[in-house]
DNA sequence: TATTGTTATACTCTATAACTATA
DNA sequence: TATAGTTATAGAGTATAACAATA
């Protein structure tokens, strides 16, 4: 099957085909090393890392204020420390990454009137607009990362994940 | 069934014992970012190297120049290029690390005869013996980070991971 | 002319500690 | 006394460009 033509794809630039994974290294992947599996999940968050800020790119944005702007957007109303705690950041960066998107206009920090210490994150209209079409980009990184595999594999391995991580 | 009693364990200091992962911010599970794969593997990533890096402490390692170790180890005599492909590091990232290495003796820079440009990696037997133990700690890491899949799970997890990260 | 390893440098990311305002 | 957010700062990690030796 050619993984030429995309399926759930809304914008596909042609730098950001990964046809085929091979850096001509590939007998290193019998060592012992490339079989454990933090490892594989390093591999495999650094390539999907650089696709997503690639694809990301003409938003100005990029994976990490993409899931701070994901958070606010989500309805949940996090706190920034809760956000910090979720997204595996420290307060101070929650803080600089906050600014900038508070700067940019995407969300707000809102007091919390139960806790006057604590900031509630939310998304403005604009933030909102900006997320639908980020979530596009990501949404097209994922299916470019997972097209070696079938849905029942995608589903499979986000089971596994989550199982884990959670 | 309580994930109490580690199964392959052979070392497991009381600090590292993860039991159950949670930061009380499980009413964000639900949310799409929460859902998706690159977000959970950055999740699985974080927490496993950090782990890692924990259980390699008193080695005086880090899973960076671990992996490095590994791949002299290997008995594939990478050149310092290939391994700087094989574990996405930079050139000059590679040149750090092997300095570090070699001046604690567990591996050699050596000509390539074929490639005077070129210098391949192996280890000492020094090397060797820091490998053996450090293995031991990554492994009883992945242990304890997949403790909570049967082992046809885990297998079906790292051919997953394989199959889109090669 | 291109490539390997090296060096120097700058940039980003991450971690730490101290401060403030609230609790 | 403890916690949320902030600030400043330093450290680690990463990326870039230029150079020497070799191909």
């Amino acid at each position: 099957m050619p993984p030429s033509s995309p399926t759930t794809s809304a914008v596909a630039p042609a730098s950001a085909q990964q046809d085929r994974v091979d850096d001509g290294v590939g007998r290193f992947q019998q060592t012992p090393l490339a079989q454990e599996v933090a490892f594989l999940t390093a591999r495999a968050r650094v390539r999907g890392n650089a696709l997503a800020n690639e694809l990301l790119s003409d938003l100005d944005l990029k994976v990490r204020p993409f899931a701070v702007l994901a958070m606010a957007c989500s309805g949940t109303n996090p706190s920034q420390r809760e956000l910090g705690d979720f997204l595996d950041l420290d307060p101070s960066q929650v803080v600089a990454l906050v600014d900038r998107l508070e700067e940019r206009g995407v969300l707000q920090r809102e007091p919390d009137p139960r806790d006057r210490r604590s900031k509630i994150l939310t998304a403005t209209e604009a933030g909102r607009e900006l997320y639908a079409q980020a979530a596009e980009r990501t949404h097209e990184a994922e299916a470019q990362t997972l097209q070696g595999l079938t849905p029942a594999e995608r589903d499979q391995l986000r089971e596994l994940l989550i199982k884990i991580v959670y």
